[in-house]
DNA sequence: TGCAGATTTGAAATCGCTTTCACGTATACT
DNA sequence: AGTATACGTGAAAGCGATTTCAAATCTGCA
């Protein structure tokens, strides 16, 4: 709408070249003292404000990091992007979010979108890249991954995932700790790496206990609400022995309960329920849902800083993520009959 | 990294000129067929990008609309960057989200940055920046502005506000009709503008059935889940005889849940709950909640036209924004004593 | 006071693209 | 066949910053 204000008008204001209001503004190099008060006041006067495009087009930087999430209501990511925004407060870069929805079409989409924008370095959260486009991707910018076993280190990039097998493994155990030995499963997208994991995990702790699987105690999900509440349905249907459910995320566990809350069935006297994720919202069902915290915000705090350490040089400390799990009040203690 | 190939080097592989080249990228002006073809397969063969920097520079254009949003985490107006996203879809223009916090210095400097990178339009979800500020904005460029009562159309601007006053009291008078005398109530910030109206709407429908205010069924809270916790207990205890509460939004309701959950009170048997929002985990809290449901999602998608309409020209129908009473289970019925 | 060396400053080139302008060349008309 | 019109193309001028490079100014010391 409105002319913008350029560098070579608050030059001319100030009766200066416009190199020197350029060294003042990166502040790179000196400048006597009073041209730069009168720079400055040019600047407040005429309400100039640097364009980021033309900067960019010389320095070959855009001070912006593309961050590729795959849904950005999704209450699991989002953690991680307040991460991300916190860890690149005040670097003078600026995140640049896009969703992939689980897509791999769209997430190349964006990724490309991304890389017009001239994006300084790259996070992925999630999705369904296929590894080599990431290989790719970490020989032309500094890459951050979450949620993939992939080494990229060759390329200075750097992907870090966390032990779903080994977390969903625990959680289990801690089910039959508990004293349930019929506990069913419902699992997340087929297609998915962290659902497979946890199914893997749900495995290895019945192995674990000698106990045999029961294909007909795992039914299909899809990480949300819904799938959580139809697939509680299935098993009660299947299987009304069962005694504890796992369910693959927190989301589904929330359908869940609601399926058990139509039919009477307490929670956790009657059935125990445990989930994956720790949503915030966990905290907060009724009872509180026993689950496995993933530090998403403290991993999109380092994953920016990792991008940071790339573009701007300095040290970082590794960052292992720890996975917790939360025991709440949804599992119960079952007498051995 | 890696040096990025230039328009100039695909022009020189193609063997036209530049100028030409950038007549297929843009459609800008016929060119000859065979042409189009040899540029096309040297764009392909050598993975050209075009330089979103360049191109910004000479069209004054950035192909981006700058969105502040409070939190970028916070499952209210994620709904609303959901619909934002899926309105500039396949438009050209992609958003730029940013967080203000809900701190007015935050969000005055995160609307710098913004128009540091030249976004063509500005979307403002919330947030505490003064209604002036806005109106100058919105003198800049399209402004759209979610929850203010606020006229922006002499710039060409445009702010919606959902009537949360209205809406509050329908659903106050909803627990009133139900035989709810005592009914308790957890505000929002004070400092809010909805909190404020809300507690408006609740005051209306208890004048409008003639039943006396009570300042300590008020009580104070943040939006946020710990503090409807809190609130409910002080509640409890000052008022043993109070039937029903209202909760200035969803999460506060989680909390006050909990707390009764805690303390053994059945909902709705013996205390009935509202909230407002209608947070996507509403439908499956246990009981579900009753809510108000504010179209987040739609009005994102909306505001996101209506900024594309002011850059791109096109008709726009206006939005009458819905609020819609959720009756779900978390309400009982009382009867007269 | 005079000159070498350090410090500031401005002119001009450059980043990669779009777009005007003007110049051929193909098409349509009389 | 000759002119008027349209179309397609390339050369060159920016867009608004940064950054070399060299000139101008200021030091300090003999």
């Amino acid at each position: 709408m409105q002319r913008q204000v350029t560098l070579a008008e608050v030059a001319r204001e100030a009766g200066v070249s416009p190199s020197t209001v350029s060294r003042i503004l990166t502040g790179s190099a000196r400048v006597r003292s009073d041209k730069e008060i009168q720079v400055r006041q040019a600047i407040e006067k005429l309400g100039y404000r640097p364009n980021t495009f033309a900067r960019g087009l010389v320095t070959g930087s855009s001070g912006s990091v593309g961050v590729l999430t795959q849904d950005i209501a999704s209450p699991f990511y989002n953690d991680a992007l307040s991460g991300i925004e916190r860890g690149l407060l005040g670097s003078g870069y600026m995140p640049l979010f896009a969703s992939g929805h689980w897509r791999q079409g769209d997430e190349e989409h964006v990724v490309q979108l991304l890389l017009r924008r001239r994006v300084d370095a790259l996070i992925v959260l999630g999705g369904c890249l296929p590894d080599q486009e990431l290989l790719q991707l970490a020989t032309q910018l500094p890459v951050a991954v979450q949620g993939r076993a992939l080494d990229l280190s060759a390329h200075g990039g750097t992907s870090i995932a966390l032990n779903n097998r080994e977390a969903a493994r625990e959680l289990v155990l801690y089910l039959l700790e508990r004293g349930h030995r019929v506990i069913g499963h419902i699992m997340g997208r087929a297609d998915h790496g962290d659902a497979q994991a946890r199914l893997a995990g749900y495995k290895d702790a019945l192995q674990e206990k000698d106990i045999p699987f029961v294909p007909s105690l795992v039914v299909q999900g899809d990480f949300l609400e819904p799938s959580g509440l139809i697939g509680m349905q299935q098993l009660l249907a299947a299987h009304p022995e069962m005694t504890a459910v796992f369910c693959s995320n927190d989301q589904m566990a929330y359908g869940a309960r609601l399926a058990l809350y139509r039919r009477g069935i307490r929670v956790p006297e009657d059935l125990s329920l445990v989930g994956f994720d720790d949503l915030p919202g966990s905290a907060y069902t009724t009872p509180p849902l026993t689950s496995v915290r993933q530090p998403m915000e403290e991993l999109g705090f380092w994953l920016a800083r990792f991008v940071l350490s790339r573009l701007t040089g300095g040290e970082l400390e590794p960052f292992v993520p720890q996975l917790e799990l939360k025991l709440r009040e949804s599992v119960g203690f079952l007498r051995r009959s």
